[in-house]
RNA sequence: UCCUCCGUAGCUCAAUGGUAGAGCGAGCGGCUGUUAACCGCUAGGUUGCUGGUUCGAGUCCAGCCGGGGGAGCCA
């Protein structure tokens, strides 16, 4: 162990500079000159100059960016530690803010002073090293992963996105609603899910029948981790008018895909007094905020993606934010690909109606016919969910699903059905329990208006903005099936 | 759950069934206002695990474990 503590002495003049940030050192590089600064980061990398100096590279993740910090040999450190500084060390830096003599940046620190804070044990196995690694390697080492170009600016760019949810929300209105992450309902619809319980695994109280007894558990019944936050925000949302929710969703699929995680950031926004069209609406200029929002503040990171992740990135959402969205119907998308195969396109899964769209029907759509991103509306109802809107055609529903380009769906969305008697003849003919729905169905009792909504994946929109081609990779600590080890 | 590909040095990857290698990283030295620095030297290996075939297995076979990609499910 060769930890080191900074020996700045509290009380001492230099202990009162205000660290400094190395994006605002960027931001006002020209005010800056001439002035002491202090910095605190970690080493990307050191190079030495027999000149009697050192380079550093040191970055502290404000900005994409790193500072060249110039050490000169007579530091009194310099021969002990300077020179044995190596990537991933912690390190406080005070100096002056100089012009560059060399090429690569415009401005640097020339050092008078240099506190190591924390070296790296055993630089030989630091798992991080300047050079490239792969993201399957980087995800077994979660913890060191932010202290890469990649995903610093990942972090970054998750971050400004999340605001930019926000923004556009508060701007228009919108309250947040934070429902429950746990629930029990086993109704929630979509997918698997996970059981919160506090009985003993081994030897859970047991009823005559001999079934798990979960009327002696934590919450007096059987209860899970959330799928999907809609029904309880649609309570909200027949109150309040306009709300979203953003929060954790966790489902217990066995998926083993680039789009898939067991736990996940979702975005819900419900609006009263509105169809699906003006949901459609909704969804489009949401997306469009958030790139906008991203391009705006962001350009260095999406800089990086473009350069070293996907050359087309920057361009491909600058014409996200200026094209308008395709809206097509579920039966005119059928006849599309119907007119397709029948000019010889071949499609592993057959295409009728009635039936849903397979990635590959999404992807020849979204990518060979119109190229830019489509609102799917008006499903037949047999193949979604029992609260969707029923049409007038007695056979399809009010939902929609936004398809972008690369990465598929991206939203999922519907007006809901508002009409108590054709929800209960819904949930009939989906055999499902209308006692426990008992809530949801007393919305459609106590003034009942016409409402929609849709889910957002936060990752999917991350990746889509940054060209990553894998949710796993755009989230700090990914849990999929056998893995969650940070 | 199904299909498919892959596990070799800290990392990225080579190696026709015949002595286990390179680049980067790391250590030491040289050189230089350097910047994916450069040059030289050194260290670093139970080839995922178990068994089998063979005179001989990193390589072929079987099982297991781990990972990637795709499908389904969905966001």
């Amino acid at each position: 162990m060769s930890q080191r503590r900074s020996r700045l002495p509290p009380d001492s003049p230099e202990d009162l500079m205000t660290p400094r940030s190395i994006a605002d050192l960027i931001t006002h590089a020209r005010d800056a000159l001439g002035t002491q600064t202090r910095l605190q980061g970690w080493i990307r990398t050191r190079r030495d100059s027999k000149a009697g100096l050192s380079f550093i590279q040191l970055s502290d993740g404000s900005c994409f960016a790193s500072m060249q910090v110039v050490a000169p040999s007579d530091l009194s450190n310099y021969e002990h530690e300077i020179l044995h500084l190596t990537s991933g060390c912690s390190i406080v830096v005070e100096g002056e803010v100089v012009e560059s003599r060399g090429k690569g940046q415009s401005i640097e620190v020339k050092a008078s002073r240099i506190d190591v804070v924390g070296m790296v044990d055993d630089p030989d196995t630091y798992p991080i090293s300047p050079k490239q690694h792969s993201f399957e390697y980087l995800r077994e080492v979660a913890h060191l992963r932010p202290r890469t170009n990649t995903f610093g600016a990942i972090g970054r760019v998750r971050n400004c996105l999340a605001m930019a949810i926000h923004d556009f929300f508060q701007k228009d209105g919108f309250q947040w609603i934070h429902t429950p992450i746990i629930t029990a309902n086993d109704c929630e619809g979509a997918g698997e899910m996970f059981r919160v319980s506090t009985l003993e695994h081994e030897n859970p109280p047991r009823t005559e029948a001999g079934d798990v007894d979960f009327s002696q558990d934590f919450f007096g019944r059987e209860s899970h981790l959330t799928v999907s936050g809609q029904l309880a925000v649609e309570c909200w949302c027949l109150a309040l008018s306009k709300v979203y929710t953003f929060g954790p969703t966790f489902r217990a699929e066995n998926s083993h895909t680039s789009r898939h995680l067991a736990e996940f950031w979702m975005i819900e926004p419900e609006i009263a007094f509105a169809d699906l069209a003006a949901d459609a609406d909704l969804a489009e200029g949401l997306l469009k905020h958030c790139f906008k929002t991203l391009l705006d503040q962001r350009m260095d990171d999406m800089q990086f993606f473009a350069e070293r992740i996907e050359p087309d990135c920057v361009q491909r959402l600058e014409r996200f934010v200026e094209t308008s969205f395709e809206r097509m119907d579920y039966t005119d998308a059928i006849t599309v690909l119907e007119k397709a195969v029948a000019s010889g396109h071949k499609f592993e899964y057959p295409v009728s109606w009635g039936t849903d769209l397979q990635s590959e029907h999404e992807r020849y759509l979204v990518e060979e016919v119109v190229k830019k991103p489509i609102v799917l509306m008006n499903y037949p109802k047999d193949i979604k969910a029992f609260y969707m809107r029923l049409n007038d055609d007695g056979r399809t529903v009010a939902a929609m699903d936004v398809l972008a380009p690369g990465i598929g769906e991206i939203i999922g969305g519907s007006q809901r059905e508002e009409r108590l008697d054709v929800l209960d003849a819904r949930l009939d003919e989906m055999d499902l329990p209308k006692d426990e729905y008992w809530w949801y169905r007393d919305l459609r009792r106590y003034g009942t208006v016409p409402h929609a909504g849709f889910g957002l994946g936060f990752e999917r929109l991350i990746a889509y903005a940054t060209g990553m081609g894998n949710v796993r990779d755009v989230i700090p600590f990914p849990r999929t099936p056998g893995n969650a080890e940070f």
